[in-house]
DNA sequence: GGCGGTATCTAAGCAATGTCCAGATCGGAT
DNA sequence: ATCCGATCTGGACATTGCTTAGATACCGCC
């Protein structure tokens, strides 16, 4: 019964709890040194396992890939929620996308590995197709924001329309040739809000 | 001055026109197999020469993809002044959205070459940083629209949202989980336009 | 027309990667 | 105590990006 002492120290006999070890490891070097760094040999060598053990807790690179993806997308609804419950409601479709873009930009490389796993797989990982999906967290807030006078394919269309202006953001306002226009706006979080108040066309005007 | 002859043969000499055959290929592997089978050695094979010899026109892998990206990016731009030029006045912003994504889900590969290009150079291919860019006739189109009375500023704001919203529906309009929502509104294109048609909040209807 | 220079291409090789396999090691059920 | 199955290692293989040394064939120049 030495497990706890092993897991504390150096060198556990088998490792105790590689898995976990390994998804830590492949987030560490996703922060530290981007996303082209993250091998799976990187990763085992990081855990300090030799490079087929990986292979006894994942099926394949791309299943790690996953597991760091649903991570991430775990994160990502935590942020969408505080952002849910910090903001004033009148302004609340504008505060979830700028918490959106701003977590991508915090994490750019695991936001990139979050959506490469998301196309590859044609579906998102399962975190987000649950009831307690951060798309569901959207369109609970547009339901609200209409007041209940919107149906509910309106709803989905609407929920659709702001992730892909959201995502769509996120990838964009990386562009270093967006620089002077941000700087002309008033800095990063005021470019967002202002790209997002246009979403609707010529219209609308600053709030 | 067997130079013609040779083009037409087998095997010139030297190859003729390398690098054009190069991006051939590459385009090719890319429609036929996808991006994970782009390397560089492939393409080589795939026209014909020895691994290194691209290293003769390109510095880089990197470089090769560039050139593959500015390619796409040209094409898109056609594909956008076709739909500016035989759509409805009124109707003009939508048109151009729906022919975008149209053209990124006619040309998967390429257009995830293009945007990874985009990323990883922190500024896109040159093609789209010009005064004929396909950027500028967004806001050409815009600005139309409006009639004038519309800022510099709002107009490269609203030129910048719908590039965000066309860009994100690309990418989500593929995933599996929309399938049924697509069906029930009548198809792929009457899904791009009635997302396209949400973009500004709760309050629009279809039109 | 011959000559050298230069651009282009090949051959061979290096380190790194994803993946598999044979065996060693260890925990836990019987 | 013993055996089983899960976990890990060491070694190997094919493929990749890239480099270097040397071959090949076009070019301008005399």
């Amino acid at each position: 019964m030495k497990t706890q002492a092993a897991l504390a120290e150096s060198k556990p006999y088998h490792h105790g709890d590689l898995r976990r070890a390994l998804l830590r490891a492949a987030v560490a070097i996703l922060e530290r040194e981007g996303p082209s760094a993250l091998s799976l040999r990187a990763v085992a060598r990081e855990a300090g396992v030799s490079p087929a053990a990986p292979y006894h807790h994942f099926k394949d690179k791309s299943e790690l890939l996953n597991a760091v993806a649903l991570e991430g997308f775990e994160r990502l609804k935590t942020v969408l929620v505080e952002a849910f419950a910090s903001a004033r409601k009148d302004e609340m479709r504008s505060a979830l996308g700028v918490a959106y873009v701003e977590f991508s930009q915090a994490n750019p490389a695991l936001y990139r590995v979050m959506w490469d796993c998301a196309r590859n797989g044609e579906k998102l990982p399962e975190s987000s197709h649950d009831k307690h999906s951060a798309f569901e967290l959207v369109k609970d807030t547009l339901r609200e924001a209409a007041g209940g006078q919107i149906s509910e394919l309106d709803l989905e269309l609407t929920a659709i329309a702001s992730w892909c202006a959201a995502h769509g953001l996120a990838e964009i306002s990386t562009f270093a040739q967006f620089k002077p226009l941000k700087e002309a706006v008033g800095g990063d979080r005021a470019f967002l809000k202002a790209v997002l108040n246009h979403l609707g066309g010529v219209h609308r005007t600053a709030s």
